[in-house]
DNA sequence: ACACTGTGAGTTTTT
DNA sequence: CTCACAGTGT
């Protein structure tokens, strides 16, 4: 094999076969081709068939671009091998298993919005007043990941409320057993669960994965770094890829120690040092040193640059936002005459409501951009709710599915009817879908809505053994008369449903072909295991997206924006002592940059609409000597007098509201009032009209009122209404 | 049952 | 400012 294009230090990590291996690899230092040669080294030149190697990844993009890259090298089947992320992999392992956990092999996945909606629907119980559902989550993810005990209090939170929390996190994991489904980080410990208490299984697995490769080592949690631990237990080659420089998700349970205390917890390991930059000239990467090694404890490497010396950083001090934004736009425009494409060029800031100034003004010039992150394609209400029906179509047990779509369209299921069913179901220890089953049991008005709503799911449910996903989709539609949601939207918001309805279904259709039984299940399941990042496409346009997921990726031109003490670092971040993790952030991003960095920063921003306020400058420009950079300023620098010379900004506020309206309050003595067809009415908003007709009893009489541009149904019983004598 | 309105809360990053 | 939710009106 030739391994000729590689440097020493990447040959001999390629080489290094049996055993522990820690590779240590800075920026732009190639582990993605040692990755990538070294699998097709153990196939080619050790004889390692595909099936024994296991190659673990962080997102889908990244196992996909590996899988591609080492077909390229080997001609063999590369079918049988497991390279992918672990939370697919252990999604597709589970489901040969899922039995020993009390689960049927087509358990759902719920993403973090599901789990958010199970947990606000636990709270509705009054045991549980004063959680908040998001802090709810958060914790219950941390105890699962072994970061917070489950008995341990959450510090200020009364006795009382820690006890109620404990009781919250096992009603959610009971809910999720009875829903037949896995959030995450289940999917993770159910597989680690399973290999520790299944002697049989855990030999099998072991047996299996001679060769074991991990990427993006550095954002392993302890979960992960359990599993794989255990499955490389017995080979013993493991061999990680990290850089403990760029770990940035430690606030989602990234466990840093993990690469830190790699030698310690694998003995006899080899560490092998990338620390030659392919990627940056030697100012940028200057300039990321010097914000990178302010940290204390961290594995010495001294990335350096392959390439010639390059431009200086440019530094750039906006009056505001709206300038900044201005600056990014004629930059790139200059920067495209050079006769670099838009494709080449990112700009990264650390919040996603950054974007909005800076689209704002690449539209204003013109540029293309594409925007990463945000609301996804997967987010879209329309493609959620299709998802809604796949999934309960798919799993019965999912309340979460049912209860999205029971009454979408509209088919006069309301509140009081599902508070029922859901009263119902509990005291009868069984699923919402059962309950409707038995709604004559249940009873309530809405008793033959119900009775329609299951004969279309059964029906649904029928059809989806003769069809595949996307037919099912189809059929959904036309059944449900879904498109009906949204006849009164805007033409172009109609037809933009559409168009995503129609990804949906081509996503869906990839599925298809391949084995027709779980084709449904498969589907789902990689839907909900798909990130942003992953469906980025080729298409030509500046790209905008958060420092976070630019990790992995490189541009010839970057700019960073919002460079403020607050912002970047982010305070909350400085508050609760994660400055470090924010100085990595900023490392990745200066990293991304191939030939030109543009820093930037806004004197003044304007922070949710509180009015704009005086920023001071990221301590990671100051951390940046001055001769590295460049200073494109055209304001005034006024560091010093930012406190006096600034105009006082005192936020106005009128004294009174006019939001308050004198109000027109309905006596109930008003009922009295004697309505009849013909009445020639005045009602406060409205104005004179005619009553036309009258039907209903009690509370419940409506009139309908012709008035003089509209018709209303109006209850008399609430409505202002007032008879005009004529 | 549902649409609308006003209020309150929360704004980092995401497999 | 913008979203989600509760409360209110029809």
């Amino acid at each position: 094999m030739d391994l000729s294009k590689l440097n020493e230090m990447q040959q001999k990590a390629v080489r290094t076969v049996d055993g522990p291996v820690l590779i240590l690899a800075g920026a732009g230092s190639g582990k993605t081709s040692v990755l990538t040669n070294r699998i097709a080294y153990l196939i080619e030149e050790c004889g390692v068939d595909p099936y024994n190697i296991l190659a673990l990844t962080f997102t889908n993009k990244a196992a996909q671009e590996m899988k591609e890259r080492v077909e390229r090298l080997v001609d063999a089947d590369l079918r049988f091998m497991a390279i992918s992320t672990f939370h697919s992999v252990c999604a597709k392992f589970l489901r040969y298993d899922a039995e020993l956990l009390g689960y049927t092999n087509s358990f759902t996945i719920y993403d973090s919005d599901d789990s958010l909606s199970l947990i606000k629907r636990l709270c509705k119980d009054d045991y549980y007043y004063g959680i908040k559902p998001a802090a709810a989550r958060h914790l219950i993810s941390r105890i699962k990941n072994g970061l917070s005990s489950e008995n341990e209090a959450v510090e200020g939170l009364p006795e009382e409320l820690n006890r109620r929390m404990k009781r919250l996190f096992e009603a959610y994991n009971e809910e999720l057993i009875k829903e037949n489904a896995m959030d995450f980080d289940d999917l993770l410990l159910n597989m680690l669960r399973l290999l520790k208490e299944n002697e049989g299984l855990r030999e099998h697995y072991q047996e299996r994965f001679r060769y074991v490769l991990v990427d993006e080592y550095q954002d392993t949690n302890r979960i992960q770094y359990e599993l794989i631990r255990i499955i490389s237990e017995k080979h013993r080659n493991i061999f990680v890829v990290g850089d403990d420089d760029q770990s940035i998700y430690g606030w989602r349970g990234a466990n840093i120690e993990n690469i830190l205390n790699f030698e310690k917890d694998f003995p006899g390991a080899a560490v092998i040092k990338l620390e030659q930059n392919y990627r940056s000239h030697q100012k940028i990467l200057d300039c990321a040193n010097a914000v990178i090694s302010r940290i204390e404890n961290r594995k010495d490497k001294i990335p350096w640059s392959a390439r010639t010396e390059g431009e200086k950083v440019k530094l750039y001090y906006a009056p505001n936002e709206y300038s900044e934004g201005e600056f990014i736009a004629r930059k790139i425009k200059e920067i495209r005459e050079k006769g670099i494409q838009y494709r080449n060029i990112a700009v990264l800031y650390r919040t996603h409501t950054q974007s909005r100034v800076i689209e704002e003004k690449l539209r204003m010039y013109g540029i293309p951009y594409r925007i990463y992150g945000g609301t996804s394609f997967f987010e879209r209400k329309e493609v959620k709710d299709i998802i809604a029906y796949l999934t309960l179509i798919n799993n019965q047990n999912s309340d979460m599915a049912l209860l999205r779509i029971i009454n979408v369209p509209r088919r006069g299921i309301g509140q009081t009817t599902i508070t029922r069913l859901t009263e119902y179901a509990a005291d009868a220890d069984m699923s919402l879908f059962e309950a409707c089953l038995n709604c004559d049991t249940v009873g309530g008005a809405a008793m033959s809505k119900i009775i329609a709503f299951m004969e279309l799911m059964n029906d649904l449910m029928e059809r989806s053994h003769e069809m595949g996903p996307s037919e099912l989709i189809d059929e959904i539609i036309e059944r449900t008369d879904y498109r009906s949601t949204y006849e009164d939207e805007e033409r172009d918001v109609r037809d933009a449903r559409d168009a995503n309805i129609e990804e949906l279904k081509t996503a869906a259709m990839r599925f298809e072909a391949e084995d027709e039984d779980n084709a449904l299940t498969e589907f789902l399941s990689s839907l909900s295991l798909i990130t942003d990042t992953d469906t980025m496409d080729e298409n030509e346009g500046v790209t905008l997206m958060t420092l976070h997921s630019s990790k992995g990726l490189e541009f010839d031109t970057v700019f960073i924006s919002g460079l403020e003490e607050g912002l970047f670092p982010s305070s909350r971040s400085v508050d609760e002592g994660r400055i470090d993790e924010e100085r990595r952030l900023c490392y990745v991003g200066i990293t991304r940059a191939k030939d030109r960095l543009f820093l930037s920063r806004s004197l003044s921003r304007n922070m949710y609409g509180s009015g704009p306020s005086d920023t001071m400058p990221s301590r990671f420009i100051k951390d940046i000597p001055a001769r590295y950079l460049e200073d494109l300023s055209t304001v005034m620098r006024r560091e010093k007098t930012d406190l006096f010379d600034s105009p006082r900004k005192e936020t106005v506020r009128p004294g009174f509201s006019f939001r308050k309206k004198a109000e027109f309050v309905p006596k109930a003595t008003e009922n009295a009032m004697d309505f009849k067809i013909g009445d020639t009415v005045e009602h406060n908003a409205f104005g004179r009209g005619k009553i036309i007709s009258i039907s209903g009893t009690g509370d419940q009489r409506i009139a309908t009122v012709q008035f003089m541009n509209q018709q209303r149904k109006l209850f008399l019983a609430f409505a202002p209404l007032k008879i005009v004598e004529d």
